[in-house]
Formats: structure tokens, sequence, C-alpha cells
DNA sequence: AAGTGTGCCAACCGCGACTTG
DNA sequence: ACAAGTCGCGGTTGGCACACT
């Protein structure tokens, strides 16, 4: 937790507001805290719980929530208790901007995991359920907004797959490269490369091979990173043997940071022509279950072949995926912005 | 400078699964 | 085997902060 910031608040006058907060919060809870109802408050935590909280967790461990916000004195359902040091007050919580790297994890496992926010943030260490879900919400569901699509369809889940990706993937990639500029002189590094061309001339980390979606498969070697992503690739269901532990969130980042990605994805992603339509209620049931990997129509099309077949709906009938004629608004980052999607011909 | 809109995030709620007696 | 209690998850909401007009 930040105790830091427990411990910047001199004043016990201000105590009554949620960090971050503000006097208005603070009457906000006041009226709604309805600390009389039923002795049990509600609404932001104050600076004099948390650190009752923390400090009994920290004498006793976490657990039994609901003895537990007895036994420390909090007016507090278990249930608030645990979801405030889950969401907050756990010292390993990790705050700030979701990276590109942690973006594109998240994007992946969705797809395959779709709404199973706790899961996925088990791959994301420091990273809650809860912000992760957030994320979702405010990024990923305003895009497909934009986008007139819903959330669930395959159409934008082509498009995340098509464009969004691939634009982290060479976001990463040109992180990478500018480290390892700044490191040595041998720069040679591919500069951020166009995604139709990444397989060719890609640095050899980025360098493509082929594998087998879910299955761990690979046939190149390229170091340590190779390895973490047979890790990766192999993670499987429950039910499926898993060559990653659970635990192993480091292991699933790393990966993602320094293997094929550009393979992982679209390779992944081998798309079956389809023309369900944007905005309807088609995409539901694909996206609140999880793709299995029979369910998984893209496997074994490599991203190049994959993006050659994007097309619209209304090009005269090349397309090969239905994509919506969209109606672009300001993507308020470069991660996909209308250039990307024009390039791609997805606009 | 004031009003409005939007993004973000903490917290709550309902429900199902699990545990315990 | 069953009921009550507890836990965990996903969905939703309320309100602050900031950007924009």
């Amino acid at each position: 937790m930040d105790m830091a910031m427990i411990g910047g608040f001199d004043e016990l006058e201000v105590l009554e507001m949620s960090p971050g907060g503000s006097a208005a919060s603070a009457a906000t809870a006041a009226a709604t805290g309805s600390e009389d109802e039923g002795d049990l408050r509600r609404g932001p935590w104050t600076v004099e719980e948390d650190l009752l909280l923390v400090n009994y967790i920290a004498a006793h461990g976490e657990g039994r929530w609901n003895s537990l916000a007895r036994s420390a004195g909090l007016k507090r359902t278990g249930k608030s208790c645990r979801l405030r040091w889950l969401n907050y007050l756990r010292p390993d919580v990790r705050r700030g901007n979701i990276t590109a790297e942690e973006q594109l994890l998240i994007l992946e496992l969705h797809s395959r995991w779709g709404n199973r926010w706790s899961k996925i943030a088990q791959h994301l260490p420091g990273r809650t359920d809860n912000e992760i879900k957030n994320y979702w919400r405010t990024r990923v569901q305003k895009h497909a907004k934009q986008l007139r699509c819903d959330v669930n369809s395959r159409q934008f889940r082509d498009v995340v797959r098509q464009v969004w990706m691939p634009r982290l993937v060479e976001r990463i990639q040109a992180e990478y490269s500018a480290a390892a500029a700044g490191g040595a002189a041998a720069v040679q590094a591919a500069p951020p490369v166009a995604p139709a061309t990444t397989t060719a001339s890609a640095p050899p980390a980025y360098q493509h091979h082929s594998g087998t979606y879910g299955g761990g498969h690979l046939q190149q070697g390229a170091g340590g990173g190779y390895q973490h992503a047979a890790d990766y690739y192999s993670y499987s269901e429950p039910g499926q043997a898993a060559a990653m532990s659970p635990d192993d969130t480091s292991s699933a980042l790393r990966s993602t940071l320094t293997t094929d990605a550009q393979h992982h994805y679209y390779a992944a992603s081998a798309a079956t022509p389809t023309n369900e339509g944007c905005g309807g209620a088609g995409g539901g049931a694909a996206a609140a279950g999880s793709p299995t990997a029979a369910d998984d129509v893209f496997a074994g099309t490599s991203w190049s072949e994959l993006l050659a077949a994007v097309g619209r709906e209304d090009d005269g009938g090349s397309s090969k995926i239905g994509l919506p004629d969209f109606e672009l608004g300001d993507f308020e980052d470069n991660i996909w912005s209308l250039e990307d999607l024009c390039l791609h011909q997805l606009c």
C-alpha cells in the first residue's frame, strides 16, 4: 500500500477523506456513510480505517474477512475490507498507467477468456481485476463504441487483432529498439516496422517462426525469450496440460515482451470470414464464453496473410473479413489512429 | 472564468461457489 | 445431506478531476 500517502496526512481533520479524495467526497461519505445504519460504514475509506486494516493484516494476516473486520475494530463488512485490501492497500498493488505490454496481455487474455477479470489479473503482476475491468470498460469499450461495434462482436475482435495488437507490438518493439539503441552503438535494430512487413524485417527476437497456438510449439530458438514464449504459448485451459504455472506472471509478461509477439497474435488469429454485424447482439456469446483453441478460427494463418485479408464490406466484395463501415471518431492515442485503420484499409 | 462533457477509478451490489458446523 | 455463513467474481454506480467550449 501507499503508506507514504497515508502518512502524508498530518491533520486528523482530513482523515474523513478517501485517499486522493476531497472534502466533497468526505461530505458524501458522511452523507451516505450511514455510520449508524447497522453500525456499518459505507462509502470511501478514511485513513484511520486504512491504518486499522493494514496494521491488523500485518499482525494477523489476511483472510476470514468478516471476523477480521470485527477484530480490527472496523465498522465495515468483511467484503468491504477484502475489497479495500485487494484493490488498494495491498503492498504489491501496482498503480499508474497500463503499459503497452499490459494492454497487449489484456487484449490477448480477454480474447481467450472473456470477462474473466480475476483470471486475467493473475497474469498482470500488481494489477487488480478491478483495474483491468475498468481499463476494458473505459478504453476498449470506448473504441468499440467509436467503431459502432459491439465490443463482443467478431468484427471488433478482428480489429483488435489486426490493428490494435499490431500497433502495440510495434510500440513495444520500438521501445525495445530505442532502449537497445541507447545502450549500445550497434543500433542496427529495425525501426518500428510496418505490420505487413514485420515478418520479414523484424529483428531476431521478433523473427517469424511457426508454431501452434496453444500448443507451445516453437521451431526456432532465440534465447531466453523463446523459452518464455514457449511457456506462454503453451498455457492451457483447465483440463489441458499447462506449461506455465498460474503464478508465473512475470514469465508471461516477459514472454510478451521478448518473443515473436506478432506471430503469437496473428498466427493465432487466422480469420474465418464473417459478416457478423456490428452493434448487434450477435457477438455476445462469443465473448461471454472463452474462445477455446478449437473455437479459434484464426489459427494457422500468418499475420501478414491476415492483414491482406482485411477489407471493408463495401469495397466491392473483395473483402475477406466483413469489417463495418466505420465511423471514426478521434482516437486519443496513437495505438489506434485513423491512419492505422486507413492504412489497413479498415476505413 | 464559468459551464459542460468525459474519463477514470474506488466502492458497492447481487449472485453463485465454496466452506463449515 | 443440509443450512448458514463466507468468499470471490463480474457488473454497475457515484463522484472527482480534467479537458474542452
